[in-house]
DNA sequence: ATACATGCAAACATTTTGCTTTGGC
DNA sequence: GCCAAAGCAAAATGTTTGCATGTAT
């Protein structure tokens, strides 16, 4: 579990979730991955939560854990990754982030180092272009970027012992 | 050891090595840390280094081997980072990334996704702007980021199989 | 003299793999 | 029926800690 868990029970609220999800399941198949129940609520999962989850989140999660065992949830995440539909992200945890990667959607997200809420920011990422640049600059291709934030949220700022969200430990 | 190994004996050519040391010295001084042999050579090897460094390559120098545990090593790390002395950045390798921190100074760094060679970028960070922003739209303070770049450099991207550098394994 | 730093070994957390069985196509 | 996916358990990797001892201040 997360050094800081939360509850993601809310989500986003996308009104066109089952269109995306079935078309993150079509690009599964297109990708040689065959159409499973664990892969069906894998992808369900992520799409649902705002903010990167780790294997032991998605695989504690009572809807997952009930029809997949970790290892299987820790090899679909791993070619899920392979073939970009989802994207592995640091965050300065031990455990790895991972978080859906829809087409032409970029993400960045916003870390309380007090009490490790996840915030996304829906602000449109200044680096696309220097991505250009670098990229005729260094020669490197397929170039991709993680941006993240850390601070202290007004709360934790604040100097206040008590937890600002609902921990669970 | 880091997954992709590579030799770190060139370094940063910095003229006034032995003052930035000592000012790192001093700095470390007055966090409260004693002034030890194992503490000296951690941050020389770290200032050394042009790129982020994990424990193991840290420790498994022969400079450092010769007089400090690897879990001394770690500890230093932890204690230089709560200090602010160095960075812990993530880097999407399994083990944590980290790197001297000097007052005013910020880098960025772009990974090569084949060969695991880390170059650390030079142009100024087009981030600082929105990090103000950022700060006053939602109250976060202590505002720090990590921005890294991810793709496949000029060999890589070739599809050779060679090795584009000289990695250890 | 005291408190912090160290070495060594053990505990932990997380990821990764081997192998057999199951199930999608 | 064939090959990928899944389950289980063990190995591998990297981090963190406990405790007795050494050492900077």
């Amino acid at each position: 579990m997360s050094r800081h868990h939360h509850h993601h029970h809310e989500g986003c609220q996308r009104r066109d979730a089952a269109q995306l999800l079935e078309q993150c399941l079509q690009r599964a198949k297109a990708a040689g991955l065959r159409r499973t129940a664990a892969l069906h609520e894998v992808l369900a999962l992520l799409l649902e939560a705002c903010q990167p989850l780790t294997l032991a989140d998605l695989s504690a999660d009572p809807r997952l854990a009930a029809l997949a065992d970790r290892s299987t949830v820790y090899r679909l995440l791993v070619k899920l990754e392979q073939h970009a539909l989802v994207r592995r992200v640091g965050l300065h945890d031990r455990a790895a982030y991972y978080h859906i990667h829809l087409p032409g959607e970029h993400h960045d997200y916003l870390i309380c180092e007090g009490c490790g809420r996840i915030e996304r920011l829906e602000q449109s990422c200044p680096v696309e272009a220097l991505e250009q640049t670098l990229s005729a600059q260094s020669g490197f291709t397929n170039l991709k970027h993680d941006l993240t934030f850390y601070g202290l949220c007004p709360h934790c700022s604040s100097g206040s012992s008590q937890p600002c969200c609902d921990l669970v430990h």
